[in-house]
DNA sequence: TAACGCGGGTAACCTAGGTCACATGCTCAA
DNA sequence: TTGAGCATGTGACCTAGGTTACCCGCGTTA
């Protein structure tokens, strides 16, 4: 609520107007300010103390105490969400989504650093003191995110709050999570492979142990499968997660085969992949998408966005999960029962000119 | 504080545990624990005492509640950041930065969002509105962080704390601000193509009225002056800030010149420009640093990293401006003088391989 | 011997606001 | 006339913890 409009004379607030001096300026009782503030439904008091309490607030410039209205309420009206994501900000959007959504449901979100970069670093300790101070905090439920789509395992404290997990899922047990449609995302990407013509598609391949790899994998076999076609394990080639792995991958790919049995298509399984593919491919004097196109993942914006051509790619959909996070621990806050134990959120298709 | 240690029993925590109770435990007053967990300097407590309460502490698993604390001391140890870069992620480590510190200064930061994208825009009001909910938690100082350096208007309430504004400046008054040194990251770019022999240097600018490019191409005039050179007026292009815009003005400065003349370096004020900087010089057949060596500006991690040869480039000190303006912040909400107006943070050269 | 100081500790009040049982005063029906 | 019922509020107690003034018993000192 912005009291103040540009034009009119902003109240001079001297800092810690409380109730109480509202209350004496109105000439009621603190109680039935509160009243009043807090819109209860039984409360009666006449319109037009009402409207005299509502002057004084204006008049005094009143701001409530969330602090002091959490305690004696007994509701922080906060969530708390530990993550990495704040040091490795690759799924920053993640934070995004949840920001928003927390934002309208009248929720504070207090962020909380989290090291561990690896699932089951040494460094827990980060991680629990983060989950601590957040239970100090009073936070109605907790928020785990991550960077990237793995198992994690969560300090015990968590089960003393709602507790839901994004873009990863609890390792060890039963705690509720928002993870992306890998292999939905897969699939889609092939199917537009497919859609245009290409029947030979190669695919520079992740660390093939990662839930990402695997799901968005397999989604590309379903897609040949409806087709009536098999992915040939020869076309499947894994580099490092990087331009530079991107490059050797496809290099590899390229070269191995003569012209007329080269794959007229790359699905590569993420975009900085795709990257490296786009400089192997240019270099060998061939054009994207005429002679070969390029499907990515991720829809890393800076890369996606501005390679040449722009990449076509299948996007995480990191500020959904986020939205979705929060939505989901409003409800378990609510006392409603979980919807799943892991929700899947689809992974669209995002054109642009590579295929 | 991690209090669990795996394989240990972890004491059931019933919710709301509070001193009284351990106070109870320990046969002991309410007053006594206080005075030990807050480590009062005057109280004379027995150390049998104080470590009858700590015992109790623990077998309780009692967890202070923030909250109550920040109202009886009136201290919530809590900084507000409003920033519109959770919406545009570009300059989120300014947010590592803040949190880092914060954390280590055992703060909490609040993190509120901000649409003002554009610095005077009609919707002001969603700023007002986070301002303002940043009050009602009672936070100890607020923080303002844009995502490109310009000038901004900042909400009147913010006036009721300590406020400082990173990697913006306030347009009207004095607040406080950090904000990443231009001009010398300017000046070192050029610096560094002069040390490599390059006298004739192409420029490819911002949009020449904000406060980056004017920095910015201030600081590469002063280092060809150093070296007794000037800027050639010719031989500055504008463009849109992305990559086809960056594309566009290569093309431009490079086709305009015969082969002798044509600028052998190209300092591109922002990355994306850089990127497409990158394509007009290969579709040209030139080589990347031989023919034409090139430069950027600001450190976009994806794009410098992973650009073929990677990019020299100049960084944007965002994590470095979070820290210093929350301990900006610190000393001011410590009583402690402003210690600049305005603090310059350096921006330093980043060499890789394009020159 | 009374006064004083000190170690060890506590009752009581304060922060800012939520909530409930009860107190007015008025109207209306029996 | 009186009691019930309603509209309009209010005093008092609660949340969880910080802080201050003071108490008690014991040893010292003037």
């Amino acid at each position: 609520m912005a009291k103040s409009t540009p034009g009119e004379a902003v109240p001079v607030r001297q800092r810690g107007v409380t109730m109480k001096d509202v209350a004496k300026h109105a000439g009621v009782s603190r109680t039935a300010v509160s009243f009043v503030l807090s819109n209860r439904e039984n409360a009666s008091i006449s319109e037009e103390t009402r409207t005299r309490i509502n002057h004084a607030v204006q008049e005094l410039g009143y701001r409530p105490n969330a602090g002091a209205r959490a305690l004696a309420s007994r509701r922080s009206d906060w969530y708390g969400i530990v993550t990495e994501i704040v040091t490795a900000p690759f799924a920053v959007n993640i934070i995004k989504g949840a920001q928003d959504q927390a934002w309208l449901d009248r929720r504070f979100l207090l962020i909380a650093p989290s090291d561990q970069a690896d699932a089951v670093g040494p460094n827990e300790g980060l991680e629990d003191a983060a989950t601590e101070k957040l239970l100090e905090q009073r936070v109605e439920g907790l928020l785990y995110a991550a960077t990237f789509h793995r198992g994690v395992h969560v300090p015990a404290s968590a089960n003393e709050v709602p507790t839901v997990l994004i873009n990863c899922f609890d390792a060890d047990g039963k705690l509720p999570s928002i993870v992306p449609d890998e292999r939905g995302g897969g699939r889609i990407a092939v199917e537009r492979l497919l859609q245009a013509g290409h029947t030979r598609i190669g695919v520079i391949n992740l660390d093939p142990v990662i839930p990402a790899a695997v799901g968005r994998l397999e989604g590309a076999r379903e897609a040949l499968a409806v087709a009536g076609l098999e992915l040939d394990p020869e076309l499947v080639v894994s580099g490092y997660a990087t331009a530079d792995g991107g490059y050797e991958a496809a290099c590899r790919i390229l070269d191995r085969y003569p012209q007329q049995d080269r794959p007229t298509a790359l699905f590569c399984l993420n975009d900085r992949m795709a990257m490296g593919a786009y400089d192997a491919i240019k270099e060998r004097g061939l054009t994207i998408p005429g002679d070969i196109a390029v499907i990515g993942f991720d829809n890393q914006e800076l890369i996606a966005a501005y390679l040449r051509p722009k990449l076509t790619t299948v996007a995480l959909p990191f500020e959904k999960m986020g939205a979705l996070g929060v939505q989901t621990l409003a409800a378990l806050t609510a006392g409603q029962p979980i919807i799943a134990d892991q929700q899947l959120v689809d992974c669209p298709l995002l054109e642009r000119s590579s295929v």
